[in-house]
DNA sequence: AGCACGCCGACT
DNA sequence: GTCGGCGTGCTC
């Protein structure tokens, strides 16, 4: 008998300490076994495993499910490491380390398996069974052995000359072998092909301006990296918008190459994840969910457009790609280049202190950057929500038949309803926050909760059934765009119209084949790329200014740069018009120049007023509660609690399934010291508040409101 | 997380 | 006198 350290599946902090169960069987740590907790069947994972234990009344585990460790040593440590810095439950670290096929709370393993035949016992054959028999390589799939003749398959089959054994189902090599080997550098791609690949440093942050060519820096980095015999590990922020950067790594490297993002199946993803396991695969292109890959050889790691919000997980484990990166580089001793044309303030502070190596692509490859021209709205002469000037600029490019995005700027600026009479504006019950209007449906949307309200046009309040939209939406942008150019082919691009499965590629091929104009919400800023589109319209480029998140600046900023990065990729000029009601604003002048530099210092003296990263760290702790007093209570005295740190709050934020909540946010200039003031704050509050339940955020991407 | 235990109000 | 509300405590 054996005695073994189990985590339980639930993920709380509470739970997040190991329990002893006696074990007959040999296990492993990181397998999962199935146990009784409190009564219930729960999938645990196994931590440790002891010959005693001082515990007087241990329970028998039920089932052994792996025979094998799910993860290996590596990924095991980095998981310990993510529960420790991210203050979060291990197990949700593990649950989202492992393909879902794979996850704790699977008992049932969703994997597929199938049927292969294999060579059984010499037995008595006629002719013809023996020349069947024969005339295959075994093993091979019951599949294939039964195609020839299923009838001469089964007596085989059934004589034992042929057995049958089940084995998972083989990931399909879908991808077509390379065919793209004609490439030509620019000097500055060479340069800084050159520095990394021979450089002593291991983090780098590759600066290059929108359409500098970093795709091919990346090819090349990866080439050299499939050349020493080791895996490639290829971040991108979302496939669906970068369908042409799968292209070009698809083309360049064929096979070799596996893909993984959120939007593929289990047992797709299982398959993958295997593949990578036994080193099938040398290079893998995915999203944040990429990162816990099981390498085994990992020489470089490749992060696009480092600085996008998608990084950053917003559950648990609430962790940051980058910090991921950085820790799997350092296990690996391998390379990693965190790239972008807008790099996060954070990484670029990183780059100038020495942390990452600073190399940069400041060259277009065909074009100059292109013309920025801001439209005061304050004075310009529009039609609807369109000004003039960029009117005109859209009828010329139908004319010589190019193309223009719109972009329609909805952060923070939703399709709140208001009361013509009253004033009210329409909130939802159980977070307290404005309801969003949808035209098509008829309804009213909690961007909050995700709830949807029957809209019955009666207000509330006074009874009145006069309401009008406050903002402008993609939806009635579309309808003002098309009453404007009625014969032009207009495609709509936002989360409604994208939600299903490979909606961004067929509204996006759409656009390639035959568009004249793409409009759409932030996801049209990201990453695109169009030869024809010559023309980039940005519509409430203020809304993001507005914001009063400390973040608001650059998230602004980012998104202006990255659409106007949208525009002039081919071999014609570009120009970009952007519609504001405050041309001066830091953001727009660094903006009209393309001067990141300048939007970097700029900001960081805000940030230095404001004390906020990168100055310090930030950690974000909510506290909610059935009570209000309750919660309010656990926050005060957490906020005493953190004693000799600068806190901020407690604020009341919107409600959450019908619980008021509050916030604190803890700041630090040592990451150590704050994950450790945290932990100990996490630890109080559990023994202190059991019925105050606790949200930690380390590292916020954006403090919610 | 999920569930039993327990202590107070409003019902057959 | 019981049914059931949810605040509190515990899980190998």
């Amino acid at each position: 008998m054996i005695y073994i350290d189990v985590l339980v599946e639930y993920d709380v902090l509470k739970l997040n300490r190991p329990f002893t169960y006696a074990c007959r069987q040999p296990v492993e740590p990181g397998c999962r076994v199935r146990v009784l907790f409190r009564n219930r069947e729960v999938i645990g994972y196994v931590t440790a495993v002891h010959e005693q234990t001082h515990l007087q009344k241990v329970s028998e585990v039920l089932e052994v499910v792996d025979p094998k460790p799910l993860l290996n040593e590596e990924l095991s440590e980095l998981s310990e490491w993510m529960s420790h810095t991210y203050v979060c439950p291990r197990i949700s670290c593990l649950k989202t380390m492992l393909p879902p096929a794979l996850k704790p709370e699977k008992t049932h393993s969703k994997v597929i398996m199938e049927d292969w035949a294999e060579l059984g016992d010499p037995v008595e054959l006629t002719e013809k069974q023996r020349a069947y028999r024969d005339a295959f390589e075994y093993p091979l799939p019951a599949r294939e052995f039964r195609r020839q003749s299923a009838g001469l398959a089964r007596t085989l089959i059934k004589k034992g000359a042929v057995r049958l054994f089940k084995k998972e189902k083989e990931s399909k090599p879908v991808m077509p072998v390379g065919t793209d080997t004609n490439f030509t550098l620019t000097e500055e791609q060479k340069a800084a092909v050159q520095t990394i690949a021979e450089g002593s440093d291991s983090l780098y942050l590759l600066h290059g301006v929108t359409g500098s060519g970093k795709t091919e820096v990346f090819l090349q980095l990866a080439q050299k990296t499939l050349d020493a015999g080791r895996q490639v590990l290829f971040l991108v922020p979302e496939i669906g918008l970068t369908p042409l950067m799968i292209e070009r790594v698809t083309a360049r490297f064929g096979a070799n190459i596996a893909i993984y993002h959120s939007r593929l199946t289990a047992q797709e993803k299982y398959r993958q994840y295997r593949a990578v396991q036994e080193g099938k695969t040398a290079i893998v292109v995915g999203t944040r969910s990429a990162v816990f890959m099981p390498f085994s050889k990992l020489g470089l790691i490749l992060m696009d457009e480092e600085h996008d919000g998608s990084y950053k997980q917003d559950n648990l484990p609430r962790y940051q790609t980058r910090d991921i990166v950085r820790w799997r580089a350092a296990y690996h001793t391998c390379k990693a280049v965190f790239a972008s044309a807008t790099p996060a303030l954070e990484s670029y502070s990183r780059a100038l202190n020495q942390t990452y190596h600073l190399v940069e692509l400041k060259h277009r490859i065909y074009q100059n950057l292109p013309e920025i021209r801001l439209l005061d709205m304050r004075r310009e002469p529009r039609q609807d929500a369109l000004a003039k000037t960029l009117i005109d600029a859209i009828r010329q490019r139908l004319a010589d038949h190019e193309q223009t995005i719109l972009l329609l700027n909805r952060r923070g600026y939703l399709p709140i309803v208001r009361c013509a009479e009253c004033g009210t504006v329409l909130t939802c019950p159980d977070c307290g926050i404005a309801l969003t209007y949808h035209k098509r449906e008829d309804v009213l949307k909690c961007h909050s909760c995700g709830r949807i309200f029957a809209f019955d046009h009666i207000c509330p309040t006074c009874g009145s059934t006069h309401f009008f939209q406050a903002s402008l939406g993609t939806e009635k942008l579309e309808e003002q765009v098309r009453q404007l150019f009625p014969t032009a082919s207009i495609l709509r691009m936002d989360a409604d119209s994208t939600r299903k499965k490979h909606a961004h590629e067929k509204i996006l091929s759409e656009f390639q084949a035959h568009g004249d104009i793409l409009l759409g919400t932030q996801m049209v800023a990201k990453g695109l790329d169009f030869e024809r589109v010559t023309l980039v319209g940005i519509l409430q480029a203020d809304a993001s200014l507005a914001r009063m998140d400390y973040r608001s600046a650059e998230t602004a900023y980012e998104m202006l740069e990255q659409a106007a990065g949208r525009s002039g990729r081919g071999t014609r000029a570009g120009i970009v018009m952007i519609q504001t009601f405050d041309p001066d604003h830091y953001v727009m002048q660094a903006v009209v120049k393309h001067d990141y530099q300048q939007f970097f210092r700029k900001e960081m003296k805000y940030r230095r007023l404001g004390v906020y990263p990168p100055f310090v760290f930030l950690c974000s702790v909510l506290f909610s509660a059935g009570n209000a007093q309750k919660a309010l209570q656990a926050a005060s005295d957490a906020k005493a609690f953190c004693a000799g740190f600068d806190v901020i709050g407690p604020t009341e934020i919107s409600m959450r399934q019908r619980r008021p909540r509050f916030r604190i946010v803890i700041k630090s200039s040592s990451k150590q010291k704050l994950v450790k003031m945290v932990q100990e704050l996490a630890d109080r509050h559990q023994r202190l508040f059991s019925t105050v339940s606790i949200s930690i955020n380390m590292d916020p991407y954006m403090l919610e409101e």
